[in-house]
DNA sequence: CAGATAACATGACATATATCACATTAATTA
DNA sequence: TAATTAATGTGATATATGTCATGTTATCTG
């Protein structure tokens, strides 16, 4: 299934660029490429699951993965979509707790695996890589302030509306129609994202469909009127 | 209004054994000391408001300060309480952004204000102290995602049971009639914890009264029957 | 390619919860 | 202590959304 192949080294790694590994020195980029582990892995794999103990940090090289937390009425709640440049795993690491979320792939990925050690080496012996983390988990924590004061406070509709916005700023890309979601997520992930029943997903998409909000093209969503998607989600008070 | 009195060396702080700054060298503390600004705050005051600059970290000496968002629809998402050994906006200042949240205080508090250069010292010099601090956040961040996924996936009764129990673990302290919620918030402040109308918690509190799950002293909540209360909110699948 | 499975779709229905309106009680302030 | 204001409580009502049932279509797998 997994599959180890051959892997460009850190130091030419174009993912990196956008990474928190971007400003690393020579020295460590090395030890990184010396000690990761390269793996492709296809649609559905599972790279973590939640209460395992984590034993390094994922960084993906190119994909999306899917971070969840599995809800006690059995739901799925995705906490976030990460793509090429994310790190997976390293909350749950540098916590020192067993991982929090589970984490399965969305589309094809390729994932380097950092060992536990080597990513705790660079971060005790580079000061500056370190405040980045921290940087990046305070922004995270705001990040996730705003979702639970939407999830509370906001209407699935809107809460759908925004989603739609959110995905289509990451995963967008111009065409003639609009702008297309250029991601496969079926109704269900849908409705993890936003946190709802997939049977509202599907009626409130063909709602969005009818007001020319939104149209479909194969599995993908484009996106015609992101004003009136912004107005819908309550984007001004 | 804001009284700055002379305060306890942080040396000698008790509320700071379990605190961040639990570990911190001498020098460290001494500097602290030297730079800190302790301030008696009345109940609803204003500590910090959301979209404002960090300056520094706020360190809770006694007392209690809701941390909250506001939402478009104007009501309050709690994000947490902090208590004594808390600390507050170190996240903001971290991340290099504005506050994400606005905090005020919900019982009277001693708090110490430690500028801004104070923090980043300690943090810089104390790679320890630095690992602690990222560790917290990591924390809070698994926190964060535990309440996004109730918040989506767990209906308000469940929530507010949840959150009874929460209060009372934090805290509760044992009376002859089962444990009383030291603590005294409005209706609307538990509404704004559990992330629902004011109307709906007096309605379930009632409720929750009538079911002798609780009971009422004064504005304080007594909590009579734990189980049942873990039972209502869901707590094993 | 057939059979199985997953994804999507739609209808019917129940209900938890938000909202609005108003009454009462408690707390604050002049 | 009277006068305001804030907090609590209750009733009526509307509705968004979850759930269940069932059907259709697409996708996967042997």
């Amino acid at each position: 299934m997994k599959t180890i192949e051959k892997s460009t080294p850190c130091e030419l790694c174009m993912s990196r660029k956008f990474s928190l590994f971007s400003n690393l020195t020579e020295p460590h980029l090395c030890h990184l490429s010396d000690h990761k582990n390269f793996i492709t892995h296809k649609k559905g794999q599972i790279l973590f699951y939640e209460g395992t103990k984590p034993l390094g940090v994922f960084c993906i090289n190119d994909g999306v993965v899917k971070v969840f937390k599995t809800a006690s009425n059995g739901k799925e709640q995705i906490i976030r979509l990460a793509k090429k440049g994310d790190f997976l795993g390293y909350a749950s690491l540098l916590g020192e707790e067993s991982y929090s979320n589970s984490a399965t792939i969305v589309e094809d990925a390729k994932i380097c695996f950092v060992p536990r050690e080597s990513f705790l080496k660079v971060l005790s012996e580079d000061t500056e890589f370190h405040r980045r983390v921290t940087k990046a988990l305070c922004h995270d924590l705001g990040i996730m302030e705003d979702k639970l004061t939407d999830a509370t406070q906001k209407s699935i509709r809107e809460r759908l509306a925004f989603t739609l916005l959110k995905l289509s700023e990451t995963y967008g890309i111009d065409g003639k129609e609009g702008e297309k979601i250029d991601i496969v997520l079926t109704r269900e992930e849908i409705a993890g994202l936003v946190g709802t029943a997939t049977e509202t997903v599907i009626r409130l998409l063909s709602e969005f469909k009818k007001d020319e909000l939104i149209d479909f093209e194969g599995k993908k969503i484009l996106v015609l009127d992101k004003r009136g998607l912004a107005r819908l989600s309550d984007f001004y008070g």
